[in-house]
RNA sequence: GACCCCAUCGUCUAGCCAGGUCUAGGACAUCAGGUUUUCAUCCUGAAGACAGGGGUUCAAAUCCCCUUGGGGUCACCA
């Protein structure tokens, strides 16, 4: 984009903390921030918190924890862990009420807006009378008519009122949009619109008016779910005599079936689960679950540290426990609230669709892969350049290369890029990284295993971690005591253990021994004597020994490389993880051919 | 329903604005083969798209129109 003056570049993300930082407001930060870094302009973080019966610090928090694990980083702004303020403040909505008023003010002495007095039922009774008759609500301007005494008379006796902004004229509405181009709007698709709420709170539509005005904001990107809006911003700045910023509307993203990414999500998810579960239980079953289910201590703080709960939100400061009504409303689907589908998925052992940025946190995905992955959802940098990096961004990024359609969030992509950049870290970067999240999510790990064992673990995992997340799930076995292992009932591992002759049971027995008798328990230590046995025994063929050992020592087949395995669990568990699997052979073989 | 936006492989996209070099390129997923002590990797290969119909033009994935399909907005939510 040609910039004939010099206005120095400034951007804004304005979320409103109302919930977690869900990805589709992550990627608008995300293009705001680079546009105005890549342009050595400023980005501003203002809060939009006009809704004060959604908004909570606590979600603030969240947020900006968010958008800085993301690498996102605000000029200006609210202060947080060492970053924000800035002259144009205060950078939250609910701070601003005196500037609003003065703007109210002006606009009713102008005779461009005015005050009304019906109640939301009044109106909402209008539109639904309205939409039986199939034509489209407008708000009739009754307020308008009301003379001089009546008002003040009303005001007098303290009515409430909200401040309507009178629409000027009939003349189509251009909005110049940098990715959609030029889109006319009709104003006889708006009515007088609410500026200032019953409770002095202005709407978003005033608000973020006055704040980007007075923000010197240049360049608004948002979602497209705001493009329709944009006729109004229009107008209300041209009635304050307000400049012109350059719009960019991003559509939106989706999930893969084409549904809206939302925290419905995740409800639907758990009531899934739930319903499956509950399929052939018995009604006092059903009973026992749901007060098991409100015994949840869910207190914030105990519940992040809580492996078992790691999913539910630091937002969320629930001072009460949920009842079994709340239980039963979210099943019938007449709520959604996801710290009770978060309550259900972790109790039923079930994974939830990621869809804030934190669920990709506790998930495991690199924040800067997700940032890869978001820009490129939208924006493409063109000469088939995918894997870059927060550099990247701010040396390329421009609106000229915004993708105009919708995308769908493609996860399989997400976790391919994960694995590349994981694959390509320095060991000691993988293993920093891997203590920090089993220390934040599942402690249990870094305090059951030794250091040297821990760093072992890490090492063995790293090239074969999609995230962060699912190799310290499937490595649950290095934890376990040594007779809390479970054989799998399943195919591969009867095959392993009972087929052949001599049967991996009979490899198990012999090579039991050999290993018991090694002095020096290391990874190349173990290796020749398992190697010289199954070429002794096994034809040279490696897998028939290392399989049974493998089902030995964790349950089933599936772990590391097989002498990192051995050699982390240590000697003592490894023989008599063996010496039990051989114990339990009759069992078995009893149950499995049952 | 009204208005607004959008339309290339299953998915994300390059190409479109400045029409020919496009028998449409890449990535993820899929399938086949190979490597490997399991899973995951890794290597090689295959299959796979210009939504449909009209124009404009010597020439259209690229420009225009219509249809169809998808999405958004229509709150004292943002």
């Amino acid at each position: 984009m040609s910039q004939t003056n010099p206005t120095i570049v400034r951007t804004r993300f304005a979320p409103s903390p109302s919930g977690p930082l869900h990805v589709g407001g992550a990627r608008t930060a995300l293009f705001c921030w680079a546009y105005a870094k890549a342009h050595d302009g400023s980005f501003i973080l203002r809060i939009e918190d006009t809704d004060q019966k959604r908004s909570s610090d606590a979600a603030c928090q969240a947020l900006m924890h968010d958008l800085r694990w993301l690498g996102i980083d605000w000029d200006e702004g609210p202060e947080f862990d060492g970053i924000g303020g800035g002259d144009f403040g205060p950078y939250f909505c609910s701070k601003r009420l005196d500037i609003y008023h003065k703007y109210i003010d002006q606009l009713i002495d102008e005779g461009k807006a005015y005050r009304a007095f019906e109640t939301p039922q009044e109106l909402d009774a209008a539109r639904s009378d309205a939409k039986r008759q199939k034509h489209n609500y407008r708000y009739d301007r009754s307020a308008l008519k009301l003379d001089q005494a009546t008002i003040q008379a009303y005001l007098d006796e303290g009515r409430p009122y909200v401040v309507r902004f009178t629409l000027p004229n009939d003349e189509p509405i251009l909005v110049r949009d940098e990715v959609r181009g030029e889109v006319t709007v009709d104003p006889k698709e708006m009515d007088d619109f609410v500026i200032l709420k019953a409770d002095g709170y202005p709407t978003y539509h005033f608000a973020v008016v006055i704040d980007d005005e007075s923000m010197n904001i240049t360049h608004i990107i948002r979602g497209q779910e705001h493009l329709n809006n944009t006729a109004k911003h229009v107008l209300l700045q041209d009635a304050l005599g307000f400049r012109r910023p350059v719009f960019a509307h991003l559509s939106l993203i989706f999930n893969p079936d084409g549904s809206k990414m939302s925290k419905r999500e995740k409800a639907k998810a758990a009531r899934k689960a739930a319903s499956a579960f509950l399929q052939s239980k018995p009604t006092e079953d059903v009973e026992a679950w749901l007060s098991h289910l409100t015994s949840f201590d869910m207190k914030i703080g105990d519940l992040v540290r809580n492996s078992q709960q790691r999913h539910l939100h630091l937002y969320q400061e629930v001072e009460h426990l949920f009842s079994p009504t709340d239980f039963r409303s979210f099943l019938d689907g007449d709520t959604d609230e996801p710290g009770i589908a978060h309550l259900i998925a972790d109790d039923l052992g079930v994974d939830l669709p990621e869809i804030d940025v934190q669920d990709f946190r506790v998930s495991g995905f690199l924040p800067q892969v997700l940032v890869n992955y978001l820009a490129l959802l939208g924006w493409s940098p063109g000469n088939d350049v995918e894997k870059f990096d927060h550099a990247f961004l701010i040396e390329h990024f421009d609106l000229d290369r915004i993708i105009k359609s919708h995308a769908k969030f493609d996860r399989d992509k997400l976790l391919a890029f994960n694995l590349d950049a994981i694959q390509a870290m320095s060991p000691k970067q993988f293993h920093d990284l891997w203590y920090a999240h089993c220390r934040e999510y599942h402690p249990k790990f870094v305090e059951k295993l030794s250091p040297e064992r821990f760093d072992m673990l890490a090492a063995a995992n790293q090239s074969r971690s999609k995230t962060l997340d699912d190799t310290v799930k499937s490595s649950q076995f290095f934890i376990m005591a040594d007779d809390a292992i479970e054989y799998e009932q399943t195919k591969a591992v009867r095959k392993a253990l009972c087929n052949g002759d001599p049967s991996g049971y009979d490899h198990l027995a012999a090579i039991k021994p050999l290993l018991a008798d090694l002095t020096d328990w290391t990874k190349d230590a173990i290796e020749p004597v398992v190697d010289k046995y199954s070429q002794e025994h096994a034809n040279g063929k490696l897998g028939k020994v290392a399989q049974p050992l493998r089902i030995a020592v964790s349950g089933s087949t599936v772990s590391p490389a097989i002498f990192e395995t051995l050699a982390i669990l240590g000697r003592e568990a490894v023989v008599n993880r063996i010496t039990r699997c051989l114990a339990n052979r009759q069992q078995f073989l009893d149950t499995s051919n049952a």
